[in-house]
DNA sequence: AATGTTAACTTAACACTGTTATTTTTAATT
DNA sequence: AATTAAAAATAACAGTGTTAAGTTAACATT
């Protein structure tokens, strides 16, 4: 029963009422493990309906994965708030974990599987836009402690910095979420990975480690 | 044609063929590209024959990752030679990226593809054989290094400090696997990524970090 | 107001997947 | 030479992403 012209905004809503169902699926199932025929049947539709608006799976997924992307900016953008640059700096790191941790199929997508490289020019996030791009923001929060003085003498390349921070946080949160269930590994507790994480971050970078 | 009665020894050299196909092909076009059809088809088998030798393929990626990290064992091995703790320590890290970086798709299965838990007590790897577990391998080296009194004094245990090592790297190697070609990112080159990851690590664990 | 038009949707179908059931082949044993 | 059972091949199933072909009903036009 198909009752006719659906405005622009309505088949924008349309879209995100699927994409809601692709997310609610694809964390609690995993991506692979979700079919197309079960996203369909969970916004009422008919199988290949999902079709009309995203071109395929891979499509559906990336345009899931973009819209969390903004999510993750949403919950660091408080974290810019903080006057003191190091707090910051700390306090960013630690909220990325924080949401890294408590999604983690969110986290899975959106880093640690593979999908086809992102276009930039068609994303849309803006990129550079602090209050849409999370990786824009590290680099703002990274780049105003270095001016700031925060960092050792002999680190000379904000962005490098950042690149090595967002890795070693990355692979905190990417092994908890991949081999937490490893009977092989006797991991120490998660917080306490978290904090040896932060600690060596901060007596590696910063001048002067104000051991929190 | 099947001839008959396959003594014992050829049955785990068939699985030996098979496992060798299936890594080629896991290899260069990553795990779930690849079909049992296609195993089959390499080792010149039809189809359904790969099933008497491995339940599912499940069981058969769980074997060929389970011989991969025997591989890295052997590749970090050498390392655990070096007379110097700290030396030891440093190129038993640089030589796991190594690792990583040069296989990308043995890295992936091993660690960042979701596949089931691991019971040690199954496996064909000796847990805690220096050997053969390369995570055995890791402790050991760190624990050493800890004895010899490398490390700052605030950090007392030694598995937390090669948790965090460990997380550190595979943090490099996975966004570097994952998120090489993704337009977003700016990305400073992989040496440069590299080196600044060893001297975070090392001004922020070694008690007298010698800047290499 | 009756009649097309076409957007929005459904149903049917395809090629392919992992996997199981069944059947064939063939070497060894009796 | 007949029997047996291992080793493999064939056929088939349920489920996948996806496309092609219909179907329905709100609109536009006469």
């Amino acid at each position: 029963m198909p009752p006719k012209v659906k405005t622009e905004a309505e088949k924008l809503a349309m879209r995100n009422t699927i994409m809601d169902a692709a997310r609610e699926l694809f964390i609690h199932q995993g991506v692979e493990a979700v079919t197309m025929r079960a996203v369909a049947q969970r916004v009422g539709f008919s199988a290949t309906s999902v079709y009309l608006y995203f071109g395929d799976k891979e499509q559906l997924l990336r345009a899931v994965v973009e819209a969390d992307v903004l999510r993750l900016a949403e919950a660091l953008k408080s974290t810019l708030a903080l006057s003191d640059p190091t707090e910051r700096f700390i306090q960013f790191g630690r909220q990325y974990v924080q949401f890294a941790l408590t999604n983690p199929n969110h986290y899975r997508m959106m880093f640690m599987t593979k999908h086809s490289a992102c276009d930039p020019t068609q994303s849309s996030i803006e990129q550079h836009n602090p209050e849409q791009d999370a990786y824009a923001q590290l680099i703002s929060v990274v780049t105003h402690a270095w001016h700031a003085g925060v960092f050792k003498p002999a680190l000379t390349d904000p962005v490098l910095i950042a690149q090595t921070v967002w890795a070693a946080m990355h692979g905190l949160c990417a092994l908890e979420i991949n081999m937490a269930d490893d009977a092989w590994i006797n991991w120490r507790p998660l917080p306490a990975r978290i904090q040896a994480m932060v600690n060596m971050c901060m007596t590696g970078l910063i001048k002067e480690p104000t051991h929190e």
